[in-house]
DNA sequence: GTTGCATTGAAATTGAGTCTCAATCTATTT
DNA sequence: AAATAGATTGAGACTCAATTTCAATGCAAC
């Protein structure tokens, strides 16, 4: 369970799991799929639970740290997190509703490690971030458009 | 050439190519690889080319509009640019030294098209960025730490 | 030359994220 | 229980990339 791994994390390091780091662990997990850390804090102020800008910012560097929350990409509005206790997956965004949609392909993990192989690159970890029109968002388009291609 | 397809961007909006849009274009063409907006600026006023910060931020921005110009990836200290004049690649980030290594792989775009049929996903462009280390630094790491692991 | 926009640059502003530092908490020692 | 030491916190100051504002300027068309 995601507490003691950062409770062992902390220790290890002579700190200690706090109210506060406590919150956001939970905060973080009880959150569906992704999030940033403005409206992170921001509900747990709504919530009454108390903790500072700071320190939400602050842990979410330590949960990247011992590896329990991971950076998804870097918008024009902040860092996106998740939460990494599940698989590795890679994203699929779509530029229209801004939906996330999350994926998995072995061969593509496959792929990419024998492209480092071949370029000599000992890979650590990787970012895929896809970009496009998700399906309902196409949808959407056709009907307001209306356009029926001929072709 | 890319002054002509700007031109035309610029034109089909009623826009103009000004000595500053030109320069700020000029200069991220004359950039060997990746570039990041803050040095293009501090590069341009030290050559005498004169165009303000607002300037370059702005027509980096028209620029990424028209497809010259792509972001690659949101660091700590800003956005990473390059030209896409040449054809598609990704990138490998080695978190030692900070070197941007570019690979392209046909395998892994017809992969990643074949994911998005699947997904009924409509992919417009990805950002595929592999972390880890360099075969220097992980050589230099080699002589530094010295460690002849028995395995 | 005047009208109408586009454009510019300096400066102000925004906003994410970090840092500072005095106050507080917690475990341990005496 | 008091003292000690170090971790932790939060308010607010700060940093820095990026955007916005706005008055001044440029440029094309009439």
């Amino acid at each position: 369970m995601q507490q003691n791994i950062f409770r062992k994390f902390l220790e290890d390091r002579g700190w200690r799991l706090t109210k506060q780091r406590n919150a956001i662990l939970q905060k973080a997990f009880s959150c569906k799929g992704h999030f940033d850390p403005e409206s992170l804090y921001m509900e747990m102020r709504k919530k009454g639970m108390k903790a500072s800008r700071a320190s939400v910012y602050r842990t979410l560097n330590l949960l990247c740290e011992c590896g329990l929350v991971g950076k998804v990409s870097k918008t024009e509005h902040g860092t996106i997190y998740e939460h990494t206790l599940g698989s590795h997956h890679d994203h699929m965004v779509c530029t229209d509703c801004g939906e996330i949609i999350e994926f998995y392909s072995e061969s593509l993990e496959k792929l990419q490690e024998e492209i480092c192989r071949e370029m000599d690159f000992e890979g650590k970890s990787h970012i895929l971030e896809i970009r496009g029109h998700c399906r309902h968002c196409r949808m959407k388009k056709n009907v307001l458009g209306g356009e029926s291609s001929n072709g």
